[in-house]
DNA sequence: CGCGGCTTTGAGGTCGTTCAAGAGTTGTGG
DNA sequence: CCACAACTCTTGAACGACCTCAAAGCCGCG
């Protein structure tokens, strides 16, 4: 059978016959591969595919009129990601691979078929678009409710906690991959002030740095400051139909 | 058949088959009562139901530690509400009556029962959970990258557009049932700051006020001012399964 | 009529921004 | 393998959008 990246990361949350791991196989056919910058999506186009990151980093992000930038999302290899299109026909977010990665696309017909022949998938996915309007609600109440040193550090840990899903290497550091700039435009401050923060956490020894890496030496305390609890700790999916 | 809330939200969409209606109306087989103020669910309770709103307003919010609230989402009637509990066994967040309202609790297994019996139903949840994502990453883009003024202006828009799916009768003013300080809460300000904006826009000739009720006398200065876009114009679900 | 909740307004403070410039880092082509 | 260009990070100074605190007016309701 051929791999599956998706398959797999829903794997591990709920058994799957072998029939929806083919299934879901087939959605990945098409691997793409796409140089760091390069744009997988552009807002406003009209869009009717969707993918799977199976290698590298994307993000989803909007433009204002003014020339600010609002990140939505960071995605790793296995995230399910531009399902806006599956209701709009225009792109309502860009996506940009943030390193050199490797997409597969597929129509929106072919979604079509998966739900209508595998209808636990169709439940799962449902529950996996849950969970990200979930993370969206603890992003938008750091954005509107907490301090800068909050949202820096609930960001840092939601990146830690959710590339530990995929890579059981990571331990207590990782590589961010993002400029400051970038933190910035994801929690909505300049990059000049997530510059002072992780400055300001380095020197009271919450966090450490080597050449990109970040290294988490105080989580208990990060979770304290950014009010951060991890989600995907609590999943319980039991109550699905077994297959 | 008995009259269903969701349902009719449903068809507005997309046809439904009869039996998929009917499937759908049983999901409101138990209407409650409950009055203004009364919490339906609490942050961290142990939950195994969701509810469809059939009367009145609801939000959605949690309260960070140091008292300080962020609501995360005003509901209507015919909105699909507590869908996080699909995936946490434990609610991620508080809901609370925000008049009095009539919601229609309805057990997980249900819901599992109807996408097991109804993929097409499965798909079409699926995709209004990907539409709610979709708000609430525009709500991020506002909190993250807009001025105080702007996020007001998006706030009442979005009210108003979304009011007008169910109520005909809405032409260029609404009922908001909201105190500044709710809106505040929702937008990531104070209610001292939303009481300056909104003066400032009445002053403006943007909006008035009277008893409670806004009326938007310049719509399209609004949308600039908020840089708001009506999501719910660009809905395409042409491509879905035909029952 | 009086009470509690909401709105309105002012004064002063703060957190995060803006602007600017220098240092460090990375990538590229000769 | 070096030189140069283009980013990225870092730091300082000044500014301003929004907050905090406080008090007074208003409105609906018992």
């Amino acid at each position: 059978m051929a791999t599956s990246c998706f398959a797999e990361r829903l794997a591990k949350q709920v058994p799957l016959s072998d029939a929806e791991k083919k299934a879901l196989a087939r959605l990945e056919e098409n691997p793409r591969k796409i140089k760091r910058g390069g744009m997988i999506q552009r807002v406003n186009d009209t869009v009717t595919e969707l993918f799977v990151l199976r290698e590298g980093r994307v993000m989803s992000f909007v433009i204002l009129p003014d020339g600010s930038r609002q990140i939505l999302r960071v995605y790793f290899p296995g995230d399910f990601i531009g399902s806006a299109s599956t209701i709009y026909s225009k792109a309502p977010e860009s996506l940009v691979a943030l390193s050199d990665v490797i997409v597969c696309p597929f129509d929106k017909h072919a979604l079509r078929r998966l739900l209508e022949e595998y209808p636990r998938v169709a439940a799962l996915l449902f529950l996996l678009s849950n969970a990200e309007r979930v993370a969206m609600t603890d992003r938008l109440a750091a954005l509107g409710r907490t301090s800068a040193k909050a949202r820096v550090a609930s960001f840092l840990l939601d990146m830690f906690d959710r590339l530990r899903v995929t890579d059981d290497s990571i331990v207590d550091s990782f590589d961010l991959k993002l400029t400051q700039e970038e933190i910035g435009d994801s929690i909505g401050l300049t990059s000049v002030h997530v510059n002072r923060m992780i400055r300001q956490m380095e020197q009271e020894g919450l966090i450490s740095r080597s050449n990109g890496r970040i290294i988490l030496n105080d989580m208990a305390r990060l979770e304290e400051i950014g009010h951060y609890t991890n989600r995907l700790k609590d999943i319980d999916l039991d109550w699905l139909p077994v297959s």
